[in-house]
DNA sequence: CACCCTGTTGCAATT
DNA sequence: GAATTGCAACAGGGT
């Protein structure tokens, strides 16, 4: 085998032939080329169980980028008289079978940091050199090698910015220019019986053909990340952001045109050409203006050196895409509220800025830097207080530019869980968007349900009067969801969790176990339960402490009680806008248990109290219901596993896990089923 | 006196 | 407007 005279090029990312090291090696003194792309089902294929259209790990969105990104590399191979090959299977069993079967004596790839494309390098390259093929797999993706940087600092990434620009200095080849041009690639051997096919289409992956009118403005492919360079580079206040990081607000809403970070992902752009093309002109047009000629080569594109700084955190820290394990990550006691996720991810949190934020998401793969800061900051510690790997799944899933390391970066930074730390500072859903677009046009563009809400409530559209509401043709409730937390009272709360959490962290040095994490959430739902009961400014409210009391002491032997609602328990709305005011953190189900309480409704006692071991997810404690779902109290434990009531709803079919204790509950239906009477949003008399 | 290690202090932090 | 971190600079002590 070894004595071939051909290479495999496998192409991974870097889907281009300008600045291609790895191509140009596999061209270099070789009688044949196989120019391979490898799609993997998993990747490329429909998934009609994921929670959007897409594969079971992208979105449509990616899956066309990268397939219209395919085309154009074929093309452009074409013209200098290859081809791409395209084999499906997985992508390591097929670069094996590849090696076997062709005539080859290099394998050449371009070096990957990413933990997936780690394992699978490893795997293909211990099978080459057991096979005595060269392996070539130069660092191109990347300014700097992360590895260099890492060991420069003693074996330790550097954790601020500032320090990583210090430690990386100028990039090792910016000395000479790159090698932008390859003139020819030699032929593509002959492939054997492998059955090589075209770039697929969508259609032909499996998809409908009517499940692709939701188009994203950006055509994938090197041919469009160059015209789309070339364009922007004549463009003063583009170039100079890449400069000196600022805000730039009209950013949001201009057509997209001058993005560049899809292609930098999928390396149509190579970011080494890209730098070496902005210190070009920054040397032309510094020249004639201000600063000392001693200052010129100080000036570097440090939009761009974000993405070393990630890439070289994220690759000397084990588990960076975990906060379990993870050193650098602080350890935060986040809630698991599958309908808060859900109303995020959906788009529908009823803060119209947040939600058009996730429609763009969700139809361009794409957000403004800031927006994304936004709708992070909302679901993590700002708004929701839900796990931000939650919200680096969909983040990975829907953006076309999704990064691993950018973007567990990011998601760390923003839930301040690293990198960042002031978590007093929040984004505030309302007046962030409104400071750069007060008429809303931004919120109109993406959710024209609001497209005719005046300017004054577009922003906060549930204080609009409901004649308002009328004229604009949405009413909120109906046409467009009410607010799923309240902001104002839900900083409050992560604030107080986010100094809690922070404050354990410091005294545990970082070593905070699963089991102290527990105990914090048992404490800070603890606390909100009291800072509730003790809220002065309701009457209900003042009677609630008195009845968690009542219900908890007089059978301490049953590890359960049990809620219900009577019938005619049905909200009254002036409550309810109070409520909004006292309650901690109003969300979810949670909000639901802490509103019943506070509004004292009438509590049927008869229901039976199930006594038992205490539920485990093998076994859960069985609680009985008349209806399909209905409310359950869970005391904790017997003797030292007690803590105070807490209120969940339990549904059929959908097992819950008490946050204090762990204990699990099923419901098993014994009336006629059906939604509980006298209960729901839909109320009205 | 040079060198290394540890502890303290002050500063600055992409919007 | 408050508040946390990483890190550079410095100090002290031991060898």
């Amino acid at each position: 085998m070894a004595s071939g005279s051909g290479s495999l090029m496998w192409f991974r990312k870097g889907l281009r032939i300008h600045d291609n090291p790895a191509l140009e090696y596999a061209s270099r003194g070789s009688a044949f080329v196989y120019p391979l792309f490898v799609i993997d089902p998993h990747y490329m294929e429909p998934d009609p169980n994921a929670s959007s259209l897409g594969s079971t790990r992208s979105g449509i969105n990616r899956i066309r980028f990268l397939l219209e990104s395919l085309v154009d590399l074929d093309l452009n191979l074409k013209k200098l008289g290859s081809r791409l090959l395209v084999l499906k299977g997985e992508p390591g069993e097929v670069l094996i079978r590849c090696l076997k079967e062709w005539d080859v004596k290099k394998l050449c790839f371009e070096y990957d940091t990413d933990p997936y494309y780690q394992a699978l390098s490893n795997k293909v390259k211990d099978y080459a050199s057991s096979a005595g093929i060269e392996v070539f797999s130069p660092v191109s993706h990347t300014l700097f090698n992360p590895a260099d940087i890492i060991e420069k600092n003693g074996g330790k990434p550097p954790l601020s910015y500032q320090s990583f620009l210090k430690l990386a200095g100028e990039p090792s080849w910016a000395s000479s220019p790159l090698s932008i041009d390859l003139s020819s690639i030699p032929p593509v051997g002959d492939v054997g019986s492998f059955e090589i096919s075209q770039v697929p289409t969508l259609k032909e992956l499996g998809y409908m053909e009517r499940d692709q009118d939701e188009l994203t403005p950006f055509r994938g492919g090197e041919s469009e990340a160059l015209r789309r360079l070339k364009e922007s580079l004549s463009d003063k206040e583009w170039v100079a952001n890449f400069e000196k990081p600022k805000g730039d607000p009209s950013a949001f809403t201009k057509p997209a045109t001058t993005i560049l970070s899809p292609y930098l992902k999928f390396g149509c752009l190579s970011s080494r050409y890209f730098y070496q093309c902005l210190r070009d002109v920054y040397k032309n047009v510094k020249k004639h203006t201000s600063p000392p000629v001693s200052l010129v080569g100080q000036i570097r594109p440090l939009q761009l050196l974000w993405r070393e700084f990630f890439y070289t955190v994220a690759f000397g820290t084990p588990n960076f895409d975990k906060m379990k394990g993870n050193k650098i990550c602080k350890q935060i006691p986040w809630n698991d509220d599958d309908e808060l996720l859900a109303a995020w991810r959906e788009a529908r949190t009823g803060y119209p800025w947040i939600d058009a934020i996730m429609v763009q998401l969700r139809k361009w793969g794409w957000m403004h830097h800031l927006a994304r800061h936004c709708v992070a900051c909302f679901l993590t510690r700002g708004d929701m207080f839900i796990h931000w790997e939650k919200g680096r799944d969909v983040f990975e899933r829907l953006l076309i530019d999704s990064d691993w390391a950018i973007n567990n970066g990011n998601w760390l930074w923003l839930s301040c869980s690293s990198f960042f730390y002031q978590y007093n500072r929040i984004y505030s859903p309302i007046s962030f968007g409104r400071k750069y677009d007060p008429n809303g046009n931004y919120i109109r563009h993406f959710l024209p349900v609001l497209k005719d809400m005046p300017k004054e409530y577009i922003y906060e559209p549930w204080t609009a009067p409901l004649s308002v509401q009328t004229k604009a043709k949405c009413i909120i409730g109906k046409d467009y969801p009410k607010p799923v937390v309240s902001h104002d009272s839900a900083i409050k709360e992560c604030r107080r969790k986010m100094g809690e959490a922070y404050a354990l962290n410091k005294k545990l040095n970082g070593l905070v176990s699963e089991e102290d994490l527990k105990s914090l959430r048992r404490k800070l739902v603890t606390s909100q339960l009291k800072t509730l009961a003790t809220a002065p400014c309701r009457s209900a409210a003042r009677t609630a402490p008195l009845r968690f009391q009542s219900h908890i002491s007089p059978s301490p032997a049953a590890s359960l009680l049990v809620r219900h609602f009577s019938a005619e328990s049905v909200a009254d709305t002036a409550v309810k806008k109070k409520v909004e005011d006292v309650m901690p953190i109003a969300t979810g189900h949670e909000r639901e248990e802490l509103e019943a309480e506070l509004q004292g409704k009438k509590i049927l006692e008869d229901v039976n109290f199930p006594v038992g071991p205490f539920g485990t997810k093998e076994a859960p404690a069985v609680v009985k219901s008349y209806y399909d779902k209905r409310i359950v109290g869970c005391p904790g434990g017997e003797g030292e596993d007690e803590h105070d009531v807490v209120w969940f709803w339990l549904e059929k079919g959908k097992p819950h896990e008490c946050p204090v204790c762990s204990q699990y509950f099923v419901l098993e239906v014994v009336g006629p089923g059906g939604p509980p009477d006298g209960h729901g949003d839909d109320d009205h008399h």
